[in-house]
DNA sequence: TTAAAAATATACCAATCGGTATAATAATTC
DNA sequence: GAATTATTATACCGATTGGTATATTTTTAA
């Protein structure tokens, strides 16, 4: 890994939580040679343009995320375990590094939504990838017999998500922390009558 | 209604989408201009900056949506049927006036989290009035004999909104309207389960 | 209808935006 | 260790940002 390769890295990690906390069009020059303490010059001469660190630092917190989210279901054995794995770390996201800012797909969704349209198209990605993830443990878990074996799957998954997404966005609105946990009660509820 | 009021309103119904489009950041003094067809000192002696046009095209594009609501649970006697007009509302949304952009709430809670307080006070406070509205349906219709008595109030209105946000965030992310219809379903069972 | 008041348009402000050419510096290769 | 290449900093670009002072036009009240 040579000096810019680093360099590169260093400045995606710096200015991820930025992109995420202030959103792309919020996320200017100034608060990107802040964030690293490079100069503009030093960061063109890494990056073409604004949008490819923004892209970068997308899928660098999307990673972070899945990264955590891998870790926590392969401490269970069950699919149901794996499932309510995203229950509890989102209950307990202090714990874990999380990205600033909260969820990328969430924070992306709404505001690239007309403004950016690449950027848009890797949040769609990101959240396709995560349902199929989701749909995957629910048809294991069928085989397995540990679910109802009609179980709407791609229904069940999409519901998980939508109450995940739903569940950030209310907690990260309010700050109300009972809010998220009474939410996050009715998602186990949710994932254990399947 | 004098001229400066006229002025006021049809500057606010004039730039109120494309806050909701393009965010608070996103736009610009010209982007209202452009909205309107005013220059910049015409809407400058109506406003005292770009804050007070955001806030009141907030207040506009969430009246906009309580409307609607309101008109379409009118149509229903029991709570359940009440709380079904959520569902049925937002999943026929192309039929009713329906802000451009989508869920103010939604667009203004990932943006203006950490740059624009006041506004971010304003989309906390809406959603709190609306979980308030579908508490005191789901209370009412507890006394009425409508759904078990042992529901838990406070965390069946949070799930119904989560699920209902993650459902508009994931539509308008994807595009793709059997997830609606799939996420809507789901409520529909949820609330049917009461 | 005319005078006072209010609303709108024009022209401008400093500051910041994203981006770049060039010079200086550091890293790499021989 | 010297030469070459790659990386970073400086200084600047035109365009756009939000905002304002002033002039002009339009409402409103007498």
């Amino acid at each position: 890994m040579n000096k810019a390769a680093r360099t590169k890295q260093f400045i995606v990690e710096k200015t991820a939580p930025v992109f995420n906390e202030k959103g792309y069009a919020g996320t200017s020059l100034t608060d990107m040679t802040n964030a690293t303490g490079l100069t503009k010059g030093s960061i063109y001469g890494n990056f073409a343009n604004k949008d490819e660190v923004a892209l970068a630092a997308f899928e660098y917190n999307i990673r972070q995320i899945t990264d955590i989210i891998r870790q926590e279901k392969a401490k269970h054995d069950t699919y149901r375990g794996k499932l309510l794995a995203y229950v509890h770390t989102y209950n307990n996201f202090l714990k874990h590094p999380f990205p600033a800012g909260g969820c990328p797909i969430l924070n992306t969704a709404t505001e690239a939504d007309d403004t950016h349209p690449a950027l848009k198209e890797r949040a769609a990605w990101a959240l396709g990838k995560w349902k199929e993830a989701v749909m995957q443990d629910i048809t294991r878990g069928i085989l397995q017999g540990e679910f109802d074996k009609d179980t709407p799957v791609e229904q069940a998954a999409l519901t998980i998500l939508a109450m995940v997404e739903g569940c950030l966005m209310i907690t990260k609105l309010t700050g109300k922390m009972h809010y998220r946990n009474a939410i996050m009660q009715s998602l186990e509820t949710f994932i254990r009558e399947l």
